[in-house]
This record gives C-alpha cells, sequence and structure tokens, in this order.
DNA sequence: AACCGTGTCAACCGCCTTGGG
DNA sequence: TCCCAAGGCGGTTGACACGGT
C-alpha cells in the first residue's frame, strides 16, 4: 500500500494553470484570503487540490512577486547562501524579497551550477575541482551533501568569518543566528574566496550581466515588492494601497491576457482604463 | 522543413514539520 | 503524550522553447 494522497485527487485537474483558473484563484483569495488551503479550491469552484492551489499563489500570482532574471548581486548572494545553507531553498529564499524558493532552486539547478563548474569550482563546496580531487575520497563523500546537513563540529563560527567580507549578505536576525550556529561546516566553507578569485581573473561579472541584462530588463522595469513583502499576508489584503495593486497589475499585465480579467474590474476599479 | 539535443521552469510528488485536539 | 490533518519543503519530472544540423 502506498502512501495516502494528499487529497481526493478523483476528477482534479493537473497540469498547466489556464487564465481562468488563475482569475478564479486571484479572485478568490483576494476577496476572501486564506484560512484553509484545502477548502481554497471548493470555495474558489476550482477542480485543483489545496497544494496546487498553495503552489500556484506563492510562485505565479502572488502579488510582491519579483519577476524577471537574477542580478549578478542576487547571484552572488545566492552562491554564498547556498555555501551556508546546502539545499535549504526557502531559507535562502527568504534573504530575497519577492523571490521564491523555487525560482531560486532552478535556478542554482540550471545556470548557476553549470558557471561553478565551468569555473572548476565545485558547487557544492567552492573548492577547486582538482583540488577535491587531490585530497582523496573522504571529501568526495561531502561533496555530495550540502554542509548544512551533515553532522560535523562547530568550526562554523570559525569559517564563518570569510563570508563576513561580503557586506552584501545581511547579518542573520536573532532567530537565524540561532538557527546558523547549529549549521555545521567543514573546511571548505571558506573556499567562496576561490569563486571571487576566478570571477576576477575571468570577468566573469560582465559576462552575467550581459547573459542576464536582456533577460532582467525587460520584467525588471515593472517588477515591485511591498514594503514588508517576505510578510504578506493574505489576510490583510483590504490593506493593499491601490496603487499598491495596481503596480502588481502592471507587473503582471506582460504575462497574463487581461481580456479575461474584466470580472475584476467591479472590485478593482483602475482596471477598466485597461486593454 | 524536419528532426534532435539542450535549457528552462512550472508543477507535481512524497516526506517532514507543525499545531490543534 | 499521541494522533492526525494541513502546511511546508526539496527533489524531480515533463512540457515547451529554442538553436543547431
Amino acid at each position: 500500500m502506498g502512501r495516502q494522497p494528499c487529497c481526493d485527487k478523483v476528477g482534479l485537474k493537473r497540469g498547466p494553470w489556464t487564465i481562468e483558473e488563475d482569475h478564479k484563484l486571484m479572485n478568490f483569495i483576494l476577496n476572501n484570503g486564506i484560512q484553509c488551503w484545502r477548502a481554497v479550491p471548493k470555495l474558489a469552484g476550482l477542480l485543483r487540490c489545496g497544494k496546487s492551489c498553495r503552489l500556484r499563489w506563492i510562485n505565479y500570482l502572488r502579488p510582491d512577486l519579483k519577476r524577471g532574471g537574477f542580478t549578478e548581486v542576487e547571484e552572488d548572494q545566492i552562491i554564498q547562501l547556498h555555501s551556508c545553507f546546502g539545499n535549504r531553498w526557502s531559507k535562502i529564499a527568504s534573504h530575497f524579497p519577492g523571490r521564491t524558493d523555487n525560482e531560486i532552486k532552478n535556478h542554482w539547478n540550471t545556470k548557476i551550477k553549470k558557471r561553478l563548474k565551468l569555473l572548476g569550482l565545485d558547487p557544492f563546496t567552492l573548492m577547486p575541482i582538482e583540488q577535491k580531487e587531490k585530497s582523496g575520497a573522504d571529501k568526495v563523500k561531502t561533496d555530495m551533501q550540502p554542509k548544512s546537513t551533515s553532522n560535523g563540529s562547530d568550526q562554523g563560527v570559525e569559517n564563518n568569518k570569510s563570508l563576513d567580507m561580503h557586506a552584501t549578505v545581511e547579518e542573520p536576525k536573532t532567530e537565524e543566528k540561532m538557527e546558523e550556529s547549529r549549521v555545521k561546516w567543514d573546511d571548505t566553507t571558506g573556499f567562496f574566496n576561490n569563486y571571487e578569485v576566478l570571477c576576477s581573473q575571468l570577468d566573469l561579472g560582465s559576462w552575467m550581466s550581459q547573459e542576464t541584462k536582456a533577460s532582467t530588463s525587460s520584467y525588471c522595469s515593472s517588477s515591485f515588492s511591498l514594503d514588508d513583502s517576505s510578510n504578506f499576508s493574505v489576510d490583510e489584503s483590504s490593506y493593499l494601497q491601490e496603487n499598491s495593486l495596481q503596480q502588481w497589475v502592471e507587473g503582471l499585465d506582460s504575462i497574463l491576457s487581461w481580456d479575461n480579467f474584466s470580472p475584476l474590474q467591479k472590485d478593482f476599479p483602475f482596471l477598466e482604463n485597461r486593454q
């Protein structure tokens, strides 16, 4: 017997979301908030499971999402944070208001990982691959896992100093500090420096920005985030200022066809001017 | 034009965590 | 303390786009 599905999947729709479904979900959440994800699809008239709705909202429809490619600075921060937290994407994403863990995970797997390999660095340890090969089989074992999940000693505090040089990473808040003190480190943590050295040698910065410019420029101009985006709660949707919502609408403009959103006009009059 | 390989990313799956009873 | 439901999370998959041949 396999594990029971998270919800009754009989008759539920799967696959890509249609604009109509997006509309229903968005409309429902903006009007009612979220009390229980399991109840959302029923109440919103969707043939989806609650998890699917939650994911769609968090990764795509949420008003505070920042759209567009990652900047060079963001990529730099992701690499640093990944060296601290490993594959704990939600933890990493919490440092990037408006970015989702899924987005960061995808970006890491498709872009950053490859670039680091191209630079001859191991993506997990930021250690030069040649050096790693020399250092024997024991090391290979650690390369397979992010440091945060290994059960090492407390040398992390010591090694963390190497990251302090990078002022772009915020000092973790009290809770995070406690969490980080639990994060285990090995002797490769400090090798983030290798990445920087190689970047400067190969002028990776300009290379990255060349590539990211094209993808970011079209979106960044319309992207935005709410002041306290990381804590955005739909229950408080009424606090949304009309202009903030309008910004969100503008951000979505390039993605969704607003022909399908005309029913929203009664709730958000500024939509009338669109199309 | 057709095919193939590769890259990207939205969405799903299933395990883990949390909170309420 | 235990159990269960629901939410959260990370790994993985598959559809689609795009470039090369």
